[in-house]
DNA sequence: GGGCATGTTAGCAC
DNA sequence: TGTGCTAACATGCC
């Protein structure tokens, strides 16, 4: 399900509440491990007893990882979450939280619960010592790389466009809707090798993929199937998703390829 | 039933 | 060593 933006629009509302209550300052009284392989590197019970009894201290966020971060005493430790396809986060009651797709169910102070709710099974809970155990091998964040460094990464690299927006050891946290819309933006098709692209090419790709994550971002990010709701930016889209319609600059047809076994949208008159 | 899905990674070929 | 392709993970929706 999400990209950078949708779990920065998690991690705001689990810091926040908007609605439903925070997590944050919330005290892990249990935990119920209900599809052990979503939890990764620990076995069960070590990571039952290393979560319980700690109060979260802060939530935020890096690339398409969540960052809980946990505190007992004075001792600090990480836990990352990451949704993959189909996770979801949600404080809500407690006897609300054991749902058909509930994976792992932490239950809070005040009886309320943070339940990792997620139908595919591909999400992942790590507690590791220190969070670059888990996200040191990414790239920089999104949101955190500065266009020179865009630029010469970018230099370094053989790959076509699609491709690299999507590997998150390039930058992370851009995925297959963003990385379509940031290309329309820049007016890059998603094959251009990356060596190929000249600089002021690179630096408006750099400002597109920018300004699609923090409009992802105003927009609490995209919402369009039974996945994740409560986004706007699927308004937003101008190629994603959309085959066949009409491109929203010159009218012609946009066009669908398969790259890096992901579906890809485009025009192919708007983007060279 | 077939094809699709906002993600990642191991294995393999070049 | 880097890049790209395939399969795998597992389930639900149209």
């Amino acid at each position: 399900m999400p990209e950078l933006p949708e779990v920065e629009t998690i991690a705001r509302t689990l810091r926040e509440g908007r609605g439903a209550p925070a997590l944050l300052g919330r005290r892990i009284e249990d935990v119920r491990v209900l599809w052990p392989r979503e939890v990764h590197g620990l076995a069960v019970d070590a990571f039952v007893a290393a979560v319980n009894g700690a109060y979260v201290a802060q939530v935020g966020r890096v690339g398409k990882y969540l960052i809980v971060e946990l505190q007992r005493g004075a001792v600090r430790r990480p836990m990352l979450i990451h949704l993959r396809m189909s996770g979801r986060l949600d404080v809500l009651s407690a006897a609300d939280a054991f749902t058909k797709h509930a994976r792992v169910v932490w239950l809070l102070d005040g009886g309320l619960a943070l339940r990792f709710d997620d139908a595919r099974k591909f999400g992942r809970v790590y507690l590791p010592e220190h969070i670059d155990d888990v996200v040191g091998h990414i790239g920089p964040d999104a949101l955190q790389i500065g266009a020179d460094e865009f630029l010469q990464r970018l230099r370094d690299r053989r790959g076509v466009l699609k491709s690299l927006l999507l590997d998150q050891h390039f930058i992370a946290g851009v995925g297959n809707i963003y990385a379509d819309e940031s290309l329309f933006r820049a007016g890059l098709h998603p094959l251009r090798a990356a060596h190929t692209v000249a600089e002021n090419d690179a630096r408006a790709l750099f400002d597109a993929v920018r300004a699609v994550l923090f409009e992802g971002i105003e927009a609490n990010g995209a919402s369009f199937d039974w996945v994740y709701p409560g986004g706007n930016f699927q308004n937003n889209f101008r190629v994603y998703g959309r085959t066949d319609q009409s491109c929203v600059q010159c009218g012609r047809p946009i066009q669908r390829i398969v790259v890096a076994q992901r579906s890809t949208h485009f025009c192919a008159v708007c983007q060279r």
